[in-house]
DNA sequence: GCTTTATTATGATATTAGTCATTTTTAAAA
DNA sequence: TTTTAAAAATGACTAATATCATAATAAAGC
């Protein structure tokens, strides 16, 4: 028995909750879940994707790379978001790649079904430029983030928005795992300075380091340090 | 003598072209030009902007203060650009500060008349949509660029762009003149380092400098050291 | 299980970039 | 023009971060 778009809970996270029944009805009809193992590439940069995921279950990170082959994180995604709607509505190929960090069930929409109700529905339109909108004012904080602050700041910073976004259990454990070179990746920095920063939050009694797994000790601490109190 | 927008050509350079004849006479009929002298405020980070800014002549930045009151210029504007659209579309507060770079003329264009259409102009919204794709394609780049090069890489970039952006005289003159601590905020260094790197270029025969004037003299040296070569 | 490979960790060192102090130059104001 | 202030330039020094080498763990494959 294949699910239905209308009855899906996961729209209520994104902007298909601003479609019309009609709408989803057709989305459903033509949408495709797609399975993508932890480490699986969902779509590359400078390739097209012909649609949109919406992802059902998972976590995801987009990334670049630079001309050395060195990757830049420039946002992590999960359940509810939608990817790869740069290249489906503008048609051009995609700038970032999307790669799975646990296992990812998405629903692939083709881009017609997005594109129509982008013109048609002003309620969904309006939605969606929102988000990019959103998207444009996160990537700009992450520049002036990564230019003005510290590797010691940017840490902490990353740190308190992975335990906001993936959320932790009651005893601390981030619930969200990246390798140290991800880490890395997404503070903008190398892997070995990744490493040291860590063992000094650790040694400070900031963080708890159980294999990939952090525990935030001390939440209030780690704030200060990323406004470089 | 009012000048229309029917009859502007600054519209051809931005998305305001998508707009039907109506559509345009309702924003000629309520617009109204507004002059800015060299250094002044636009519109600020953490205020709201009721409308949207075409730029008929002269050039801007667009930046963000960190927590430590160091500026990051995050975007560079010029004559056709539609600045002030994220707040007015998704009547948040602005989440950059723009200031004239030059003195500058911009139509203020009040939040409904843009909102209208894009509600109900496909062509027009759809072009805004691209353009907000593109302006978060540059931030990522941004990203990507500042936390993978080095301050000399980011320097030789920016030398590039502000010549493809701004132009050059036949001489290799780049047309537009930035403070040493605005080119500094751009490539994300210390006022300083940007004054020695751009020392070091002129030692190596890749500029010249004369007062806030940058000369173009090894355009193929800047790009091969733009990408780490 | 063992063996191999990848990841994580740490030390030593080099490089890059930032900060502070001072001088020179340029621009603005009186 | 002279004075004052601001911007640019440079030197000396410090701090931050990257790189390279190697060791310790952990994970994956047989």
């Amino acid at each position: 028995m294949m699910s239905r778009c209308e009855q899906c809970l996961i729209k209520e996270f994104n902007n298909l909750n601003a479609l019309s029944k009609e709408e989803l009805k057709q989305i459903s009809d033509s949408k495709d879940v797609h399975v993508f193992k932890k480490g699986e590439v969902i779509f590359s940069e400078g390739k097209f994707v012909s649609g949109v995921y919406c992802i059902k279950d998972g976590v995801c990170k987009s990334s670049q790379l630079n001309a050395n082959g060195k990757e830049q994180i420039v946002k992590f995604t999960k359940k509810g978001d939608l990817i790869g709607y740069q290249s489906a509505i503008t048609n051009e190929a995609n700038t970032i790649t999307v790669t799975a960090l646990s296992d990812v069930a998405a629903c692939f929409i083709p881009q017609e079904l997005i594109k129509k109700p982008l013109d048609e529905n002003a309620k969904f339109s309006t939605a969606m430029f929102k988000t990019v909108c959103s998207d444009l004012k996160e990537a700009n904080n992450a520049i002036t983030n990564i230019s003005t602050n510290t590797v010691h700041q940017r840490m902490a910073d990353l740190i308190l928005f992975l335990k906001d976004t993936y959320g932790a259990t009651d005893a601390g454990v981030i619930k969200i795992q990246l390798s140290r070179k991800e880490i890395a990746s997404s503070v903008g920095t190398a892997t070995e300075s990744a490493i040291r920063v860590l063992s000094t939050f650790k040694k400070d009694g900031l963080i708890d380091l159980t294999g990939k797994s952090i525990t935030i000790i001390d939440e209030e601490g780690l704030k200060r340090l990323a406004e470089g109190i």
